[in-house]
RNA sequence: GCGCCCGUAGCUCAGCUGGAUAGAGCACCCGCCUUCUAAGCGGGUGGUCGCAGGUUCGAAUCCUGCCGGGCGCGCCA
């Protein structure tokens, strides 16, 4: 039990026998400045709004039934209502012990454990992975991971895009090339190339646009030839993805993969079920659903087409059908989905259709976690020079160089093997750090210099951070696992750390609850700066430290360690010993 | 036209279930390496929280209106 939770118990308690109804919240805080204690309950002015009581009244009631015995030193009222708590030491020493040993377990272990579906990643096949899928990737795998630390059973979904109408455009130009006695292989050598021949040719020729609209009918009606010509493409495009995969270290594996093919014959099912159910309804020749609570203010309802005139499906329909099997078959308590913020409407249409249609029955948690656009310098969506997109392996192989250069001109002596390690961990880990340490929601300007710089909430100063404590422990000859001594919490900097450390969990569960992964990252950046502040000002190995002194902070600082690890473990981001 | 999001220090960003004197990094200025990695630490300068009202003991945070920017709105995904 965290402190935060372990307070808000013992106050709410507080508050019932003091007569304080339920429903008023104790609002347990961390204290926003240095003389007000460590945590502060700000709950009794918000009861006193309530109860027309006084709140100083009020909060003398709450502080003569708290009971905090080994946890607080001393609880006094301040200002207006304010209930400020001075922490015990040695309940804090204890604490951090005990938070030693929990870092310990792989995952921890959830009550209740649920079921959860992530939906992310998701690129469209045929092209080369850019920028654009960066985000949902590595947001999407940091809380996937999140919630799997944590103990719940995580299913991993990779919707990928392997069967719009884009890809009778792709059919027809391959089998172009194959007629002129091009190999599969080498036609499909650059997959960026090829699409753009093939979007020119469906865009420039009349007869190759026929033709290509006439094998999108073939393909989804599972003609052999058109089914083998695209399977080349959906092997090539899932190995590219696998290999930006692994260079991200995200944990998407090929078993993650379910494309919208695996829907097809799903979709004349779901439009089906929603004409049976009066949801859906013929409109200019589509099928269309009609949804009233989405509806403008001048009342005129949303709507989600889920069947074109001319027969064929759409995305919204596909959607339905995956959402159907993920609450059905896979039996989703959650499903999140890390989508792009444009996208926000279609979700809430799709939602809201799949409640109605009931393919997703009560009390199943659909949260559509969107996220900002990635800028330029320019304020304007991240180009190349050019004005072209940029190739996710162009991006994070400039980044392992840049990281290189820097790391050769820091620390010469590495050799080539370690100074190539680090550049890489470094590089990729800076790329991730700099999206994922902004606000989800928001747009963010791409920035190498910031990301590289080694200063600020980076991820190399993170991984300096842990490097540091590892090299302590090198030069100390001690083996961390060996560390059973007890945790002294004196200097300011001791408890500072102390205190940094045992918010680990509550942010752990709250990136879980709110899918917003820069929590953890401002928290680590804390911890981080906590611990360098500590380094600088408690001598470890130096002579004039009791060896209880030693052994104390010895333990503190591979506490750090640990939490600065598990950390960013769950971002995808790694550490080295040396830098 | 309707809807969603954003506007906090020169720059990049936190803070938003209302809480005490709005924080950090960069940049700029001043200190700290014979002592655990200076990719570091300590200190300083810098803000009408877009504007105007409202609710409240208390508003960057909630409500309304306006200004400025981005995005979306039935046969692409």
């Amino acid at each position: 039990m965290t402190i935060r939770t372990l307070l808000n118990d013992r106050f709410q308690a507080a508050m019932t026998a003091a007569g304080i109804p339920d429903g008023c919240n104790p609002s347990i805080a961390l204290s926003t400045r240095e003389g007000f204690g460590d945590y502060q309950a700000n709950g009794a002015m918000a009861a006193a709004k309530r109860l027309k009581t006084p709140p100083r009244e009020l909060a003398q009631r709450i502080v003569d039934n708290l009971d905090l015995a080994n946890i607080a030193e001393t609880v006094e009222i301040a200002g207006p209502g304010f209930i400020n708590i001075h922490l015990d030491p040695d309940f804090l020493a204890a604490q951090a012990a005990a938070l030693a040993t929990a870092l310990a377990a792989p995952i921890r272990s959830a009550d209740p454990p649920l079921t959860i579906v992530v939906d992310y990643s998701s690129p469209n096949l045929a092209k080369e992975m850019h920028v654009g899928h960066l985000r949902s990737t590595i947001i999407g795998d940091a809380v996937a991971r999140v919630l799997e630390y944590l103990g719940h059973h995580v299913i991993r979904q990779n919707h990928m895009g392997d069967w719009g109408t884009q890809f009778g455009m792709l059919i027809a130009e391959l089998e172009d090339q194959l007629g002129v006695g091009e190999k599969p292989e080498m036609a499909l050598k650059d997959l960026e190339t090829f699409y753009q021949q093939a979007k020119r040719h469906f865009d420039d020729d009349p007869a190759f646009a026929t033709r290509a609209r006439n094998y999108v009918v073939k393909l989804q009606s599972g003609d052999r030839h058109c089914r083998e010509l695209w399977q080349l493409f959906i092997d090539i495009s899932v190995a590219h993805s696998a290999e930006i995969y692994h260079i991200l270290n995200v944990t998407l594996r090929h078993g993650d993969i379910r494309p919208e093919s695996a829907y097809n014959d799903d979709l004349a099912q779901v439009v089906g079920d929603l004409r049976a159910r009066g949801l859906a309804a013929e409109d200019q020749g589509a099928e269309v659903v009609f949804l009233p609570e989405l509806a403008d203010r001048n009342g005129s309802p949303s709507a989600m087409i889920v069947q074109k005139s001319d027969g064929g499906y759409l995305y919204a329909t596909t959607d339905l059908a995956a959402l159907r099997y993920r609450a059905g078959v896979l039996g989703a308590h959650r499903v999140l989905y890390f989508i792009d913020a444009r996208q926000s409407l279609h979700m809430k249409q799709v939602f809201a259709t799949a409640r109605k249609a009931g393919f997703v029955p009560e009390g199943i948690s659909l949260e559509h976690h969107p996220f900002g656009t990635m800028m330029g310098a320019d304020g304007r969506p991240f180009k190349t020079r050019s004005g072209g997109t940029v190739k996710l392996a162009d991006l994070l192989a400039e980044a392992v160089e840049r990281a290189d250069r820097l790391v050769a001109e820091k620390d010469p002596d590495l050799s080539p093997e370690a100074r190539a390690e680090v550049a890489r961990k470094v590089g990729i880990g800076a790329i991730k750090y700099a999206d994922l340490s902004k606000t989800r929601t928001n747009d963010y300007l791409f920035n190498w210099d910031a990301m590289l710089s080694f200063e600020g909430n980076t991820a190399p100063y993170l991984q300096y951070a842990y490097t540091r404590i590892r090299s302590i422990f090198r030069r100390a000859a001690v083996d961390p696992e060996t560390l059973d001594s007890r945790i002294l919490i004196i200097a300011p900097h001791e408890k500072q750390l102390a205190m940094k450390l045992l918010q680990f969990d509550d942010v752990v569960e709250q990136v879980a609850a709110e899918a917003y992964p820069h929590i953890l990252c401002n928290y680590l950046y804390d911890l981080a700066s906590a611990f360098m502040g500590f380094y600088e000002h408690c001598p470890i190995l130096k002579d004039g430290v009791s060896a209880d002194l030693r052994a104390s902070r010895l333990q503190l600082a591979n506490t750090t360690a640990g939490v600065l690890a598990k950390g960013l473990e769950l971002l995808g981001i790694e550490v080295m010993e040396k830098m």
